[in-house]
DNA sequence: AATAATTTTGAAAAGGTTTTCTAAAAAGGA
DNA sequence: TCCTTTTTAGAAAACCTTTTCAAAATTATT
């Protein structure tokens, strides 16, 4: 069995309390006694019990991190940044990876619950009320990263995607482009699909290209998506010589989708993807892309839910980090 | 406060041993009152909580998981696999990236020991003797996945390394290659570098090219060491028309690197993966590859930790699944 | 109807820690 | 040296649940 505190305590020749002392105040206890339970803790490698310790401090220093999809590289950033945020303020991190499916969302906020995490961090999906109103009746706060909330007010850290998307339609424009297309979210299901539709469109309209508007094809997060997207844009619409790709796997599955057709990029269409996932830059050709900060963003959201958790509030309730237009190969002059 | 079994024991008018009977053993318990409880569990949304619970039956239905590089999608794969199994087996999940640092491991088995994980599994690292003692010295049972140890014995799920890469070389030669290079791990610090090595050289020796063996060199996991690597490889060897690489990231690194010495893949130089990340499938080229089963060894793997917590031991103490050559676009015959 | 057997219930202990409160020991002041 | 103040130490309660044990209520048996 694992050593208590009773077995420190009588290894050492003092009481519970004393070893309790030494771990939690340790110069409220006298010299040689200390050295003796430390001594003795060292020895049987003792680890005080977490349950124990929760039950008192009804906290488990635990953090829960919900993510729609592991497989998106995405999602490695923002959890390394948590992660080494959480290590900073004595954290433990659980993640639960969701797979986009609602069932299963649920029933891991259950077992958040149940394992009574401190905190939860909701990463990049859209605040259903369902889940709002299932978080809310656990009473665990919680705080929204890549993804914000019209309909409830709720901290959150993103990128401003409205922006980020205009910079990107923005940079096709001044390098002479004039027949672009893009490849979105479906605005139903996702948080960043709407905006970075909406700087598209002011991005188009700012700079009179507005018979570009309609010259949009959706895809659902994934590469093959994205290939069919782009074989059905490009087929609605073969006089685009640029294309906005709200994902840098959209951008790769375009690439795919247009390298199989013979068509060149960068010298016949200009791709430009968005997040710089790891990826991008490895990819042939290298993407111009639109660069998230993953790893401050994930850093921020900890640390974010750790104020909410210490103060009850947060300082600012919406916080914008800030995106980056990263050029390398995939985009090219008119 | 969150509602404990007491508050829910008054509401629903009896005593609280009845509410936990409720719970755990239903049909003890006369169906007006446990109708009543019901119902007062879920007006007050009441979850038992877990370290009372934790407290009692000494285990805290949590498995922890331990992986080196959570940027690097082959980890993905195992995620799932393991989430799946844990919410089949009715455990929890906590996942820690170490960024291969050694101090870091060792304190995060410091929070899963502190935390009372059940069980570890140890994701395709070198078992350092460090790591060993450790986590004996803890008392928590582990099995290693993607990994395995010679000098301890200790359960493991993997696949054949040795009969992978030799696969993937024989696909090579029989392609008619006689100059063949690899890009492989260090032999020092990671387990499947030996065995994979191992492989490549007794193809080539099989087949009479042992005039290769000596055409290597090593990169350290990534991108940027792999083309590094292939750099140097290239120099050391022009003559070299295939190259086994030993991580699709190599591959891609390799062809890369090809590719801006204007060097044609797999016109002129075939390459191989290992893994068969999804990146694989969406490089240009495809990359012909080793497949790995990642989900089934990540399920596999937690199966196998349940299975030694809960007999005490494991049926196979070692246990191969099956690997799978994959072939797309990255390669041609000579 | 009375007793025996069975089902259902509640009180209390246990699990490991922290913390409060009180007592003992040490140090300081006269 | 004796008393006061301060420091150090231990006993016991609390946190929330499960489970054992005994009591109460119900059902079955005669």
């Amino acid at each position: 069995m694992k050593p208590t505190i009773r077995d420190v305590a009588k290894m050492a020749e003092v009481s519970i309390s004393t070893v309790s002392r030494v771990m939690n105040a340790p110069n409220t206890v006298v010299e040689s006694k200390r050295n003796r339970v430390i001594e003795a803790i060292e020895q049987l490698q003792y680890q005080p019990n977490a349950f124990a310790r929760g039950l008192i401090y009804k906290k488990s220093f635990t953090l829960g991190l919900l993510i729609p999809d592991i497989e998106n590289l995405y999602f490695a950033g923002l959890i390394r940044g948590m992660q080494d945020a959480c290590i900073k303020l004595g954290y433990s991190l659980m993640i639960c990876n969701t797979d986009r499916d609602k069932e299963r969302l649920l029933s891991y906020i259950d077992t958040f619950h149940e394992k009574q995490v401190d905190g939860i961090v909701f990463a990049s999906d859209v605040l259903y009320p369902e889940y709002h109103d299932k978080l809310v009746g656990c009473r665990i706060p919680f705080v929204l990263v890549s993804s914000h909330s019209d309909e409830f007010d709720i901290p959150s850290v993103e990128i401003d995607d409205e922006i980020a998307a205009y910079d990107a339609v923005r940079f096709l424009i001044e390098l002479g482009h004039k027949e672009i297309g893009m490849i979105g979210f479906n605005h139903d299901n996702s948080v960043s699909g709407p905006p970075r539709y909406e700087g598209f469109r002011r991005a188009l309209t700012e700079y009179g290209l507005q018979h570009n508007i309609e010259k949009i094809r959706y895809a659902n997060h994934r590469f093959e998506h994205a290939y069919q997207a782009a074989h059905e844009l490009f087929t609605a619409y073969p006089e685009l010589t640029a294309v906005f790709c709200v994902a840098d796997e959209f951008a790769m599955g375009t690439i795919s989708y247009l390298k199989d057709r013979n068509v060149l990029v960068p010298g016949q269409v200009s791709v430009i993807g968005f997040d710089n996932l790891r990826m991008s830059s490895m990819f042939i050709p290298k993407l111009t892309t639109i660069a998230q900060p993953m790893y401050e963003l994930g850093y921020r959201a900890a640390e974010k839910l750790h104020e909410l958790l210490t103060t009850g509030t947060v300082e600012i309730q919406r916080e914008n980090l800030e995106h980056k237009l990263i050029v390398r190969e995939s985009s090219r002059e008119k």
